[in-house]
DNA sequence: ATGGTTTTTACTGCGTC
DNA sequence: GACGCGGTAAAAACCAT
């Protein structure tokens, strides 16, 4: 085993430039909360993909200025036509109209004719692309819903999700691509951005698409979009254990302790961070006399056993080191 | 594809209630 | 004897090259 900072890149896909790039390109960062921030070209806004604390605004609104209410009068004052950009997103299968002025029959069509022709052409481009944009925006976003609410995530969870999912339908990183699969990896990178991660098998038990492809698209997603997502911190899991054990505050605060001083001792590189927090746990319950056995902290932690039992060695020597040098 | 590392599976032995 | 726990070996999963 190499003794220096390895990642655990099961649960983290991208961390290549950690510690290297320290102040060279000066990277937007958010004055509250340090995050990575984030241009939202529809509205003209850069925001914190951490805190959502918007940064700037007002620079251009690309958005429309009137409100619709019902289809016929979104046709009335509809006047602007589809992003500039988009390439097959509906994977071809909506009707389009040759580009070639012929009719039918490969004659050659009037100057008249021709010139009516354009203007459909023009016309069904832009009600092609908006319409299965928004179809696409619509299912996406029930289904994030859909698994936030199975996980127990917050509300602010979904709405970062539901940011990262557009952003990736607005750089058109979905074709080629199931919209399962990105939402899926949006709410796992949303989650994970938030502190409060779910395990990719957990996702994966509500999802729809299989884990490989989930964590395939997440990779993608995050380099694509350039997604700042630190390796997950195993404090982060604990709270979640203990309160699905009950145990007390002092045991949770003994789990953190422990994780933290594992830290520092440099033991908990490359093992996975889901782990680390289970046998911080378990070690915290023996530690403050509270009875939960290994194959309990398991199964709420998912994780075998001997992981377990590994892992809390690891700790305690850690621990024991800290104490007498 | 390969190799190295971690995690899991399965099994065994020990002590206790 | 069941249960919790610890250890081990072999298999599987995973990442990096």
């Amino acid at each position: 085993m190499s003794d220096n900072v390895r990642t655990y890149a099961g649960e983290h896909a991208d961390e290549t430039e950690q510690e290297t790039t320290d102040d060279e390109e000066e990277r937007l960062v958010c004055p509250e909360c340090g995050g990575q921030l984030a241009t939202d070209t529809e509205h003209g806004e850069t925001v914190c993909a951490d805190c959502g604390l918007v940064v700037e605004e007002g620079e251009i609104d690309r958005g429309p200025e009137w409100r619709a209410f019902d289809a016929s009068e979104k046709d009335e004052k509809s006047r602007v036509g589809a992003p500039t950009t988009n390439m097959m997103h509906d994977k071809g299968l909506s009707t389009n109209i040759g580009w070639q002025d012929k009719d039918a029959y490969g004659n050659s069509l009037s100057s008249r004719q021709r010139e009516k022709m354009q203007r459909l052409r023009t016309w069904n481009e832009r009600f092609r692309t908006r319409d299965s944009k928004e179809r696409n925006l619509k299912q996406a976003l029930g289904e994030i819903d859909r698994m936030a609410s199975a996980l127990g995530l917050p509300d602010n969870v979904r709405e970062t999700a539901s940011v990262i999912y557009r952003r990736a339908l607005d750089e058109d990183l979905l074709p080629g691509r199931s919209i399962e699969g990105v939402s899926t990896s949006s709410l796992y990178a949303a989650a994970r951005q938030a502190g409060t991660p779910r395990s990719l098998d957990e996702i994966a038990n509500v999802s729809r698409v299989e884990k490989d492809e989930i964590a395939r698209t997440y990779r993608y997603i995050v380099r694509e979009l350039k997604l700042e997502i630190k390796p997950a911190d195993p404090e982060s899991y604990v709270p979640r254990f203990a309160s699905d054990l009950d145990l007390s505050e002092e045991a949770e605060r003994r789990a953190r302790q422990l994780l933290s001083t594992a830290k520092e001792q440099g033991v908990h590189s490359g093992k996975s961070p889901v782990g680390l927090a289970a046998a911080a746990v378990y070690a915290a319950s023996l530690l403050t006399n509270e009875k939960v056995t290994q194959s309990e902290v398991s199964e709420v932690a998912n994780i075998s056993e001997v992981t377990i039992r590994n892992r809390y060695h690891e700790l305690l020597e850690a621990e024991e080191e800290i104490a007498m040098p």
